[in-house]
DNA sequence: TTTATTTACGAATACGTTTAAGTAAAAACA
DNA sequence: TGTTTTTACTTAAACGTATTCGTAAATAAA
C-alpha cells in the first residue's frame, strides 16, 4: 500500500501534528478555521480518504447498517431496500444486504456474524419459518435493531408494519360483497404476527357475514415452489372455492396457472386477490386485485427510526409503527 | 465496550501470548494442534468474534465486496444480486449494495468512497447515462473490478455480458418472419457496448431482409418514466409500426399501456418483444415474448471471477465472458 | 498589573488484530 | 558426541485513526 495518503501524510506536508489533522478533518472546535481550511484543501488535493477500518476501530462507528431479508428478488423487498438505501445515502451510510432465503439457520448465522461490530445497526424482516425468537431477543440487547413487515410481537425493538388485520379484513369483505360464498385462504407467515393478523382479518370478515371456512380451504405456504402449485391445485379442485385470497405474492401467481390448468375463468369461476407489490399487476390476464403495501415508505420509515436510535434520539423500543396498505380493485375480482 | 472478548481475553485465560491465539485462530502451521484446539474451544465457549476493523486494518482484507447497480427494484438486477450473494456467502464474504438510479454523479461518488479500502473488490453494472469512462479507467487500476451486463468496451477489466448482438438479431428475425414490415426500436444504453450491440443486431436483421428503419421509428430512453410513455405513444401514433422491440424491460411495459390507449390489439396490430426478466411475462395480457438473460448466472459468474482475481488465480483482465440469452416466444408476437 | 480563562495545538496512547523477527527446547542429523 | 534443523511459541511493532490529557500562548477578567 505504498503511496496511500493518510493523516500522517497531511500532517507532514503541513508541518502540524496528526492529532491536529484528525481533529480538523472531523471539524473539531479545538482547531482554528485557518488550520482546518489548510487541512481540508490539502486533503482534497491529495484525494485523502479516511480509512474506515482504522476509524471504526477507534471510534466504534462503522457508518454501515445491515439489512436482512428473506429474498431480494421480490418486489416488496427490493422496494423496501430502495427506501432504506435512500435514507442511508443521505447520511453517507453503507448498506450490507443479506438474504436468508427463508432459512432460519442462515438467518442466525448472519445475525451472529454481525455481532462483531461490523455494523452500527440492523434492519430485519424475519424469515417465514423462523420459530424461535430467543435468538432475536438476545440480538436486540446487543445492537440497535428495527424489524419491518415480518415481525414478532413480543420483542423489545421497534417494529414497522402495515395494517395487516384491517387490510385482510377489507379485502375479504370486498370478495364477500362481490357475492363470493366460499373463500379459500393461502396462508403464509403463520408464526409471525404479520401472518397471524392477516389470517385474523380474513376470519373476522367471514364471521361478520356468518360464513365459515374449513381447514381444507386453507393452503399453507411451502418452501418448495412446485409443491405450492400442487397444493393449491389440489385444494381448488377438491374444494371448488369461488375466491382465493393470498397472504403473499408468491402464492398468488400459481393461482393463475392453476386456473388455466383447471379451465377456470378468472374472475367468473374463481376470483383472486393477493397481498402484492407486483408492478405488472395491472397488466396481468386478468389484472390482479392487490393489497399493496407501501414498501418504499416502510423501508424509509425503518431506516429513519434506526438512525434516530443511533443518534440516541429515539427511546421507545417497543413501539409498533403501522403504515396503511391500499386495496386496489382490478379485474381478478370484478363482480361482473 | 466492556466485556468484549478479544484475543487478549483468550490469551490471558489460556496463559499464552496473543500472537499464539491469533495464529491459532487463523489455523497457522506454527501452532501445535493441541494449542489450536484449546484456543478454538475457548473461543467457541466465550463466543469470540474477530473484530473485522482491526483485522482489516492489519491485513488489508475486508471480506467485503461492493455491488454497484442502477436499480435494485428490477428483476434482472435483483436476480443478479441473488447470484452474487450466493457465491459471496459461500466464501463468508459480505455484500454492500449501491444504487445509482442511473445517475452518473452518484456512481462516481460511490466508486470514490470505495477507494478507501472498505472493500476488496467491486462488481459494477454501469449507469445508462454514464458517458465518461475515464473515471472507471482510474478505478480499475486501484482495485479489482468486474463489470457485468452494462459494460464499456475498452476498459482493462473482466466483463460479463450476454450475446446481445445475436439475441437482438434473432429476435428481430423472429418478428420479420412473423410478417412484420415496420419494426420500431426502443433504444436504451446507447453509450454502452451493451446497448450498441443490441441495436446493431436489430440493424443487421433488417438489412438482411432488405428492410429499413428511420430515425422516427427509434425512441430513446429517458430517465423520466412519464416521458417514455409519451414518446412511445407519439412514435406509435405517427409511425404506426406493426412491431416494437425494446432493448430494456422498462420500455416494454409502457407499450402495453400505449396499445390500450390507442386501441391497438397486441399482437394483431402491434407485436411487442423485449429484453426482460419479468417473471410475470407469461401471465401478461397478452403474455410477453422476451429475450431472457441468465441474470442469476451472470451474477454468479461475475462474483466467481472477482473472487478468482482476489485469489490471484485469474490474469486475463481484458476478457469478455459471454453468456447466452434465450428468446422465449409468447403471445405478444404470435403470428396469428 | 496579576490572575483566570480561553484558544489552538501536540504528545502519547489505545482500538484489536496480524506478522516479522527472535528464541528456547526438542528432534534430527553427522 | 556435537551440530543443525525443526517445532512451537513469544516479543514487539505495526495498520491509521480518535481522543485524553497536557501546555504554551493569547485573551479576558480582576
Amino acid at each position: 500500500m505504498k503511496g496511500t495518503v493518510t493523516v500522517k501524510t497531511l500532517a507532514k506536508e503541513l508541518n502540524i501534528s496528526i492529532a491536529t489533522v484528525s481533529k480538523a478533518l472531523n471539524d473539531s472546535y479545538e482547531i482554528s478555521l485557518e488550520t482546518k481550511q489548510k487541512v481540508w484543501d490539502l486533503a482534497k488535493k491529495l484525494k485523502y480518504e479516511r480509512n474506515p477500518s482504522a476509524s471504526n476501530l477507534r471510534s466504534h462507528k462503522t457508518k454501515t447498517i445491515a439489512v436482512i431479508i428473506p429474498e431480494i428478488a421480490n418486489n416488496f423487498f427490493s422496494l423496501a431496500i430502495n427506501g432504506i438505501e435512500e435514507i442511508a445515502r443521505k447520511r453517507d451510510y453503507h448498506v450490507l444486504i443479506y438474504q436468508t432465503h427463508e432459512n432460519s439457520e442462515i438467518e442466525i448465522a448472519f445475525t451472529d456474524s454481525l455481532l462483531s461490530g461490523r455494523v452500527d445497526g440492523i434492519l430485519i424482516s424475519v424469515s417465514s419459518n423462523t420459530n424461535n425468537k430467543e435468538h432475536f431477543k438476545e440480538l436486540v440487547k446487543k445492537i440497535p435493531v428495527v424489524f419491518f413487515d415480518r415481525v414478532f410481537e413480543d420483542i423489545d425493538a421497534v417494529k414497522i408494519t402495515t395494517d395487516d388485520y384491517e387490510s385482510a379484513y377489507n379485502a375479504t369483505c370486498h370478495l364477500i360483497e362481490c357475492g363470493c360464498k366460499k373463500i379459500a385462504y393461502l396462508f403464509a407467515l403463520n408464526n409471525l404476527i404479520t401472518g397471524k393478523n392477516r389470517f385474523a382479518g380474513y376470519q373476522k370478515a367471514l364471521k361478520e357475514y356468518n360464513m365459515v371456512y374449513t381447514d381444507e380451504m386453507i393452503v399453507n405456504y411451502d418452501k418448495d415452489t412446485g409443491r405450492n402449485y400442487e397444493n393449491i391445485k389440489a385444494m381448488v379442485s377438491s374444494q371448488k372455492p369461488d375466491a382465493v385470497i393470498s397472504s403473499i405474492e408468491d402464492l398468488a401467481l400459481p393461482c393463475y396457472y392453476v386456473a388455466r390448468e383447471l379451465n377456470l375463468n378468472i374472475p367468473k369461476d374463481l376470483k383472486i386477490l393477493s397481498f402484492s407489490n407486483l408492478n405488472t399487476a395491472p397488466l396481468l390476464n386478468p389484472s390482479l386485485t392487490t393489497i399493496e403495501q407501501p414498501a418504499f415508505e416502510i423501508g424509509k420509515e425503518a431506516a429513519g427510526i434506526l438512525f434516530k436510535i443511533l443518534d440516541k434520539k429515539y427511546f421507545e423500543p417497543n413501539e409498533n409503527h403501522i403504515l396503511k396498505s391500499s386495496l386496489i380493485k382490478r379485474d381478478s375480482t370484478s363482480c361482473g
